[in-house]
RNA sequence: GCGCCCGUAGCUCAGUUGGAUAGAGCAACGGACUUCUAAUCCGUAGGUCAGAGGUUCAAGUCCUCUCGGGCGCACCA
């Protein structure tokens, strides 16, 4: 009977690396009459450099202490331990300590065989228990376009989604609506203003008003279908109009750059829902009978002081109007009894100073501190002509999402946005980012994955392949001998295992890193070797092999959202 | 003044949660298409990890301080 390797539930290689390590260090222990209760943590790892092996252990240092005893003193007894075992080809003591393994190439080329060979789903993680997670993100008010550095938390918070189901967790992506307050209200007199100022009524611009064109087009679009209907009403009458219609226009276009930016929310929430629904006063009320609200100069204010914020925060005001805070500590009430047990909020770093006070309000609510994670998107600084373009929505001075979309496309803006940590400033050079489009790293992973591609189509066309999809089965893996094949499965071999690294420490910058390291291995082993011979049996083999290694690539960038193409 | 983030090659940034001789891309220079796409590959060059102490077998990574840059310090959102 044929077992079907499952790459999910068949250890990862490392796994069983560790495994032999730490049955050895036993052994060694018990021979030596020691207590096995003084094994320390060890750790297993890929070396960085691979002239040290395919993994490498810390052990014999770790446990140089409890043992008293020299570290490579300790090294040479596992040695002979783990010299016993079938899975490593070489095994040696380096440097201070340090045992590096090199594993049997039959064992790798049994492991990757294991790879689907259709790019269908590798590295999926099964479903994780308990845990349900909730990543809102962009949130942008709906008083202007959305800008660079929306696009970046937008990339950041949908390549986050993707990653976190993929590792195998319940994920849900929200972007909550400011569409209440002051700056609603802003936002109406602006666009009634152009529209006066459009039918020849001057008036004076709100001072703090939205100068931006949109909010003229907008002005336009009214004029064109209501003509002067609003004129001459008085303003308490047509600005609520104005405001929503406004509102509504702005709302359904960043709808449609998100949607062509490919980043998908499950839920839109409206923080005007929460005012409406008698929720934000009711929130105001439990926290106030719980003593975490309490009253001063006639304000209601949050005691976050107390939790390490730099000083209390109003709710209500004196004059009876309720803060933006008292609404999102509705909203995220809402969360919590919507069955969230893991918030994650994705803001700009300029909002930094607002993290205590919803820790504390978090805390207010009797949920853990924790279970609330605010990532903190540093903010992309836009170059043009060698100049800092400042960023301000009021102002009028920004480049849109939608600009940079049209300049630079899709697929590079969201690779692009995902090279760097997002906890790293990142200047953004339009000028730079266009010039060199065709030099950006996303055409380097795309076109290991169209090459690949590409070899199919020849081979089907010198009958090495009876067709697109017809990956040779019965491979004989042991003739691919080569360096560069050995690295490609070693490195495709690690990708499950680092979506889960990559989602835990929500670093998805990681994933395009991994790719072009993935991709590199593929472009000098193309020039190296050729996939379609004249020997069927290495030919099969490497079909057989780039096509698991399509499958990892594709896999990959369908984590970023980016295409991967089949021709370029 | 207080708080948060950052400081790594000429530029933009990684650095696998503390490991071995600190890496990649771009820019520069020199090579490789009669071949499955040269959007590729090979080679050369580039560093006091801002600085000073400390923690330990081991620090770019953790702690303290100093310097430099960004951002915040609202009864705006």
């Amino acid at each position: 009977m044929v077992v079907a390797l499952c790459p999910l539930i068949m250890p990862a290689m490392k796994e069983r690396v560790r495994d032999c390590v730490l049955k050895a260090l036993k052994s060694m222990l018990e021979n030596a009459g020691a207590d096995t209760e003084l094994l320390p943590p060890i750790k297993v790892e890929v070396p960085a450099d691979e002239k040290f092996g395919d993994f490498s252990t810390n052990a014999a240092m770790t446990c140089a202490k409890p043992l008293k005893s020299a570290p490579r003193k300790i090294a040479q007894s596992l040695l002979e331990e783990l010299k016993k075992d079938d899975l490593f080809s070489s095994i040696s003591l380096a440097g201070p300590g340090f045992i590096n393994f090199n594993i049997k190439p039959q064992k790798w080329a049994e492991d990757f065989s294991a790879i689907p060979d259709d790019s269908s789903g590798y590295g999926n993680h099964p479903k994780r228990e308990g845990e349900k997670i909730l990543i809102e993100f962009v949130s942008a008010n709906p008083t202007g376009p959305l800008h660079i550095g929306h696009g970046r938390g937008a990339a950041v918070g949908d390549v986050l989604c993707r990653l976190l189901s993929k590792a195998g967790y319940d994920v849900t992506s929200e972007y909550y609506i400011n569409d209440a307050g002051l700056q609603m209200e802003n936002l109406g007199r602006s666009t009634l203003a152009r529209y006066r100022k459009l039918l020849g009524k001057g008036g004076e611009f709100p001072e703090s008003g939205y100068k931006g064109d949109y909010i003229k087009d907008i002005a336009q679009e009214v004029v064109d279908k209501d003509g002067d209907k609003y004129l001459d009403m008085p303003e308490e009458e047509s600005l609520p109009f104005f405001v929503k219609y406004s509102a509504d226009t702005i709302l359904n276009g960043i709808k449609d750059n998100l949607k062509r930016f490919r980043v998908h929310f499950d839920i839109w929430t409206s923080e005007k829902s929460f005012h409406q629904s008698g929720k934000v006063q009711k929130g105001i009320d439990d926290l106030k009978k719980s003593g975490a609200i309490f009253e001063k100069d006639g304000a209601l204010w949050l005691n976050s002081s107390a939790d390490g914020d730099t000083k209390d925060r109003v709710v209500k005001r004196a004059n009876g109007v309720v803060t933006y805070l008292a609404a999102d500590i509705a909203y995220h009430k809402d969360k919590y009894e919507r069955g969230f047990t893991k918030l994650i909020d994705i803001w700009g770093a300029d909002h930094h100073g607002y993290v205590a006070r919803m820790k504390s309000a978090v805390k207010a609510l009797g949920q853990e501190p924790d279970s609330l994670e605010t990532l903190l998107i540093q903010l992309v600084a836009l170059k043009r002509g060698g100049k800092t373009v400042s960023m301000s929505t009021r102002g009028a001075t920004f480049v849109t999402l939608e600009e940079v979309l049209d300049e630079v496309g899709e697929d590079a803006a969201r690779f692009f946005f995902m090279t760097r940590s997002y906890e790293s400033h990142f200047d953004f050079d339009l000028d730079l980012a266009k010039e060199q489009s065709s030099e950006n790293p996303v055409y380097y992973v795309q076109y290991a994955h169209a090459r690949i591609s590409n070899i199919f189509r020849t081979a089907v066309e010198k009958e090495a392949m009876s067709g697109i999809g017809n990956i040779p089965t019965d491979v004989d893996w042991s003739v691919l001998i080569e360096e560069a094949e050995l690295r490609i499965m070693k490195k495709s071999l690690q990708f499950p295992e680092m979506v889960s690294n990559w989602a835990e420490a929500l670093a998805p910058h990681h994933i395009t890193h991994y790719l072009t390291d993935l991709a590199s291995m593929f472009h000098k082993y193309y020039n190296m070797h050729r996939v379609v011979t004249d020997d069927k049996k290495v030919t099969d083999a490497r079909l057989a092999l780039i096509a698991r290694l399509q499958t990892v690539i594709s896999n990959g960038l369908d984590l970023l959202g980016v295409s991967a193409p089949d021709r370029m």
